[in-house]
DNA sequence: TTGTATGCGTTATCAC
DNA sequence: GTGATAACGCATACAA
């Protein structure tokens, strides 16, 4: 079955290619009976458009492409959501690559959609990245560029970004009020800025209730599970009561090591989260969380790159809000 | 900044495009010295070899389309990562779509990843599908169709399966040796072969250690953590003292129905699971379930792929194993 | 309202 | 070992 061309349908009803694309493209030059004409006729032709052929000409093409850290965590998957239910619709298709926090695949993955010819590339930031070179490339073609959650400065273009910090103020504020007197802060790297918000907001929250912040109480780069548990067993017995956590993973590690101290989660020690992940609201005690807006986030995130392509792009950072979720972990209550 | 191609390359150094196209494909029919020449000068200029124009002048191009119903599901994203590990240096670039179990979206995925000329599509058909028309196209338009998990013996083409019928077989043996006597099923729709082998298994398990199966203790199309919930609430009054969930999900389901009915998980009532989310092991108690290889399957999924694409498709199912993962919820220790 | 001509950037088939 | 030329499928400026 060979592919079938503008030029067969051009044969076939005696006109020229030319009519055939613009009747098409419903271009109202076009009278319209020839164009519902050939609508008729490349359908029952099966005709597909090709679409390579089309970017070649326009000089750009109907291509997104993605770059995340890694596909399958339940946030960037949201957001990769929310961002499809904006940009399908609009004619776009995603072409979406990780970068698995390496400096090296971010750059390959560059690359590759720069020569995909992509009318636009959306990313959050690998971790290890400390070089933007790459992505400065891609904002001095011209090509589009709009950063999600983990964004820098150092580029321009629209940066949509959680609230990070009201969300942590919020947790830590609730930790404090339900009585906890030594509230602690396992966060994550202070390279990227979405753990720095997170730890202002855990600051302020404190600074707010007491006064001042006790800088002992702050413990950095805790961000994994088996860190969380660690560090948790390591500081329990210094008469810490609580913690905020940066992540629900390294909270989660918490309970761990708690569980094992023989210290009653929420009764005597309280937990919070961040992030809000499934398992969050199904572990027990159920853990108080913040729940980062993936797939309104990608739905932002597809707005302004539709945005940028038009050549109404803005050079901005949009805030998404986040929402606090009380759970039991972080009253007293049980 | 315009683009440089391999005019302007060719230009700069007194020859012509075709020796630059040759030279940077490594063709060994021009020189050592002029292909190394060409190569410097085509990096000092920023050259960016533009895919679409190549894709259209061969008639092919490195884009691979795949389809899933969602793309934030545990499972889904880790075959997808495997997917790209493999696929992503062999040169290929991953265009993801996402049916959302709906086979008009299913039908339009199709239909665009035909029109941007993928070499191959990748995909697990969405669960509403049962119509295979859009598929059939692909594979009569001779574009390699790969399947996984979700598969249609009515396509042809490599597939990829779990070995679902031994896991189900694994999880509900393990519940009946612990001393269960009435196992259930709640199984999913009876449209995927996935659940009808998952209930096969649980079928031949019974079998195996009764003789008979009781048909009475069969549901289908409890899938959902609601599902799970209500139809456990609805059953255990009626003597069932365990049983063998098709998911994770409606596994916790049955978790929350039961604590919400005072009876206990693992010493009176035994549970088992599918999938092994990562909240399997944080719950209370750890949930026993069946361990589909997600990134190990993308990785076989893509390799046919590949193989497919270079003309030496295979026209087979492959099985990949799971890994029962037994846990507290089906033991009667606790 | 339709046709003509040209080019997007690359590769492949001939020549030389 | 390199060059000239055509073609992939489509869209558009310009003519008619």
């Amino acid at each position: 079955m060979k592919k079938v061309t503008i030029n067969d349908i051009a044969k076939k009803l005696g006109v020229t290619p030319s009519t055939i694309s613009r009747a098409l493209a419903d271009n109202k030059r076009v009278s319209l009976k020839t164009r519902e004409m050939v609508k008729k006729v490349a359908k029952e032709m099966g005709y597909q458009p090709n679409l390579m052929a089309a970017s070649l000409r326009k000089g750009r093409s109907d291509l997104v492409g993605m770059i995340v850290p890694r596909i399958n965590r339940h946030f960037f998957s949201n957001v990769i959501s929310g961002v499809e239910e904006i940009l399908n619709p609009a004619g776009y298709s995603l072409l979406i690559m990780q970068s698995h926090e390496k400096l090296r695949s971010e750059v390959k993955a560059v690359n590759s959609l720069m020569q995909n010819r992509v009318a636009g590339i959306i990313t959050s930031i690998s971790s290890e990245t400390d070089d933007f070179g790459h992505f400065q490339y891609v904002v001095d073609s011209k090509v589009p560029l709009v950063q999600f959650d983990r964004v820098s400065k150092e580029l321009t273009g629209a940066k949509v970004v959680n609230d990070n910090y009201t969300g942590a103020y919020l947790a830590t504020k609730k930790l404090l009020e339900s009585g906890y007197r030594r509230v602690a802060h396992f966060g994550g790297s202070r390279l990227l800025k979405a753990y720095c918000e997170r730890r202002r907001g855990y600051e302020d929250a404190v600074k707010d209730y007491f006064g001042k912040v006790d800088e002992g109480l702050i413990m950095e780069d805790v961000i994994t599970r088996e860190a969380g548990y660690l560090k948790v067993k390591e500081v329990a017995k210094e008469g810490i009561d609580a913690v905020f956590c940066a992540g629900d993973y390294s909270a989660f590690g918490v309970y761990e090591g708690l569980k094992e101290l023989g210290i009653s989660i929420s009764k005597e020690f309280g937990v919070a989260g961040f992030g809000n992940e499934p398992f969050a609201e199904m572990i027990y005690p159920t853990l108080s969380s913040v729940e980062q807006q993936g797939s309104e986030m990608g739905r932002m995130v597809a707005r302004q790159m539709i945005d940028a392509i038009n050549g109404s792009g803005h050079n901005i950072e949009i805030v998404v809000p986040v929402k606090y979720i009380d759970r039991d972990s972080s009253g007293k209550v049980l």
